[in-house]
RNA sequence: GCCUCCUUAGCUCAGUCGGUAGAGCGUUUCACUCGUAAUGAAAAGGUCGCCAGUUCGAUUCUGGCAGGGGGCUCCA
């Protein structure tokens, strides 16, 4: 061995001179925070040695690649743990994903609820064991040697070379380039406990997991992420840097809850889904049946400003239809099975004499618009052309994907197309966005990001120079709109390029709200026309544009951005008037009987409840605006205010009290 | 559609090792008339999701179906 010498480090940005063959943790040694570091950009392992001139960067746990690591290496160590309970597991792919970490397993029974007890338990000895994640680089063959009892692994080894288009964390396991394995290393006996293959890097030591960790869920997940594969068992964790986290992780998950639209729905009274009617078919309650009104009453309103043409199609058609827009040939298993009307069979030998017609509930509202406009020859002065419906359409969903108001089997959408020229197709997209996204802003949501979805290249149909037309062209109208852009590689529809509007709710989950999509195909499919200022004949371009995406699910994102404290404007019951003692009821019914001349949803509670009882059922109900009335109120003509907060405001005069809510409700002010 | 768990009063949930069930809230009635999140009492309310099977007897055990939860896959 020759002797040290010396080499420069970039170190934080800051230059410093190290020994050759320095170690990351002999860099970091006193921070024990740094659990990994960046060495020219990438994430390595604290032992591996640094090469000359590097630049290093400390990655602490409690930061984004930090937690990740953290995760991936809890993942280690719960991979662990199962096989110490369940020896005959075989390890599937194991990566860190958004706050936390999952593992598959492949077992001959499913993991039960105190199977994840235990495992937290046996987790947490193999932490306070202090094992070292050690890092080993292989050849393939050592690699396939180590992992001969582990099928998927030796799958994970053909496919290396395919890794990052393999499915989900694959990537995570194996790569292009060095194959390596990690084992998890006695600190005593030195001797190997565990390994498995795979990238890393991970932490040091498993102490530095601490109990910050827990088990969340068990569920199936298909090998690979493909259907067509077996479905291996999957243990869902989460992992925080310390309790306080994993406590403050929890809570969120909790806050989540009390704001699941499926429970406000009921508790508050606004939709239930009868089991007689079938799996994602909501009924709306009286109380629902107001949000929802206003809710469309205000988009009625401004769509009839912005220009918007309002039409109306049937629920179902003739097959005929679908067949010209391709709807049958893509999306057949997504609609309910035909309805076969009109056939004559002979009454005695019972063969067909006249062969009936399938009709189907109608999936989409388009192709009915598209015989609106194709029902009579159409000018350029009419272009562009918005049809506006708010359009029922039926899907087959699969069972398994049913989810509250989120994912129904009939829903209304807010459906509009927009028939206009290529040169006008730009200031259309644009003036479409920006309609789209100041009418969302009205209902509450601010906080935007834009997803633009371009062609799948296995599922599309149209000419490629349209197609890229198109996707230039959204792609310059949402840049143009500032908000952060985030591409979406073959998620188009068949039929065109789309951009979709991402909305942030209150307590940070995105929803994709919104969506226009460009559509060259269906005005050709239709063969729809106009004619051009020189007397030719143009085939239009056609704007596919949603703003709730469906009523129902609009509703349920607004139930969870607001957690069922509705603004005023779409509150059910706006205002609740509480006498203080009966003796105050006419008093009281008065100042409601103004408010309700005043267009406002007033009640008055005059049932038999004591008083604190009635604000309290006020406030369950979740009512924007309580009205108190005793007798301090009452000889100064005055009533007192409660909001939802708690808050009060005492002895404002009667006609004020009513100009401030009309007001509140006519501005639409989220606050209340 | 696949895996898994679940379904008892309007809601949230106990319970029956197989002998047809109970609480809290809510509802109704009576009493109380009260200044900011639960007044007291009484009553009503259940073919224990549906259909079969086993059994002298099934809400309980078995199977099928429906609906729901959590995931996977999918989402025009």
């Amino acid at each position: 061995m020759s002797a040290p010498q010396n080499m420069t480090l970039i170190v934080d940005g800051e230059e410093k001179q190290v020994n050759t063959g320095t170690t990351g943790a002999e860099l970091f040694f006193e921070r024990r925070d740094v659990v990994v570091m960046r060495v020219d950009g990438v994430l390595k392992d604290l032992d591996q040695p640094l090469p000359e001139d590097a630049k290093i960067e400390s990655v602490t746990i409690d930061s984004p690649d930090g937690l990740n690591v953290l995760r991936h290496s809890t993942a280690h160590v719960m991979a662990q743990a199962v096989q110490q309970l369940r020896p005959d597991a075989k390890l599937g792919i194991g990566p860190y994903i958004t706050d936390g970490f999952y593992f598959d397993f492949d077992v001959e029974e499913p993991f039960t609820p105190d199977d994840l007890k235990t495992l937290e338990k046996m987790m947490l000895k193999i932490v306070n064991q202090n094992q070292k994640f050690a890092r080993r680089v292989v050849t393939e063959d050592e690699a396939r040697a180590a992992m001969a009892d582990e099928p998927y692994k030796l799958i994970l080894l053909d496919k290396s070379a395919e890794a990052d288009e393999a499915g989900e964390g694959v990537n995570v396991e194996v790569g292009a380039g060095e194959i390596t394995i990690y084992d998890n290393v006695d600190r005593k006996s030195g001797d190997t406990i565990w390994c498995d293959l795979c990238r890393g890097p991970h932490l040091p030591n498993t102490k530095l997991i601490s109990n910050a960790f827990a088990l969340t869920r068990s569920a199936a997940a298909y090998w690979l992420g493909n259907e067509k594969n077996k479905q291996l068992q999957r243990i869902y964790g989460t992992a925080w840097p310390t309790k306080e986290a994993l406590k403050a992780y929890q809570e969120r998950l909790a806050e989540a809850e009390r704001r699941d639209h499926r429970k406000l729905g009921s508790e508050l009274d606004l939709f239930s889904f009868p089991d007689e009617l079938g799996s994602g078919l909501p009924v709306f309650h009286p109380k629902g049946g107001i949000v929802r009104k206003a809710m469309e009453d205000y988009s009625r309103q401004r769509h009839t400003e912005a220009g918007y043409d309002f039409v109306y199609t049937p629920h179902i058609t003739k097959g005929h239809l679908y067949e010209v827009s391709g709807h049958l040939d893509w999306y057949r298993d997504g609609m309910f099975p035909p309805i076969h009307v009109d056939e004559t069979r002979d009454a005695e030998t019972n063969e067909v004499v006249k062969p009936g017609q399938d009709y189907y509930l109608k999936p989409m509202n388009c192709p009915m618009h598209n015989l609106i406009f194709r029902s009579r020859g159409r000018s350029y002065r009419e272009l562009p052309l918005r049809m506006f419906e708010f359009g029922s359409v039926y899907r087959y969903e699969k069972s398994g994907v049913v989810h509250g108001l989120t994912r129904v089997r009939g829903m209304t959408q807010d459906d509009a197309h927009i028939y206009c020229t290529r040169e006008q197709m730009k200031d259309e997209l644009t003036s479409t966005l920006n309609f789209v996204l100041a009418l969302l802003k009205d209902y509450g949501l601010d906080d935007f990001y834009l997803e633009l979805s371009t062609k799948d290249p296995e599922k599309y149909v149209g000419a490629d120079e349209a197609w890229d037309e198109a996707t230039r062209t959204l792609a310059e109208v949402a840049e143009a709109s500032g908000l952060e852009l985030v591409p979406d590689p073959g998620g188009a529809a068949f039929y065109g390029p789309k951009i979709s509007v991402q909305a942030r709710d209150a307590i940070g989950r995105t929803w994709q709200m919104s969506t226009i999509q460009l559509d060259f195909n269906l005005p050709e499919r239709f063969e729809l026309e106009y004619q051009a200022a020189d007397g030719s004949r143009q085939r239009p371009v056609m704007i596919h544009r949603a703003l709730f995406g469906s009523v129902e699910r609009f509703m349920g994102v607004l139930i969870e951005h607001y957690a069922g404290a509705f603004p005023a404007w779409l509150a059910p019951v706006q205002v609740v008037g509480i006498p203080v003692a009966e003796a105050f009821n006419d008093y009281m019914g008065e100042v409601i009987a103004k408010l309700k001349a005043a267009g406002i949803r007033a009640e008055a509670d005059f049932g038999s409840d004591r008083f604190p009882k009635k604000i309290r059922t006020a406030s369950k109900d979740k009512i924007p605006f309580v009205l108190i009335a005793g007798g301090e109120d009452a000889e100064a003509g005055a009533v007192s205010f409660r909001f939802r907060d708690g808050s009060q405001d005492n002895g404002v005069p009667v006609d004020d009290a009513v100009a401030r809510i009309v007001e509140a409700v006519r501005n639409r002010d989220h606050q209340l």
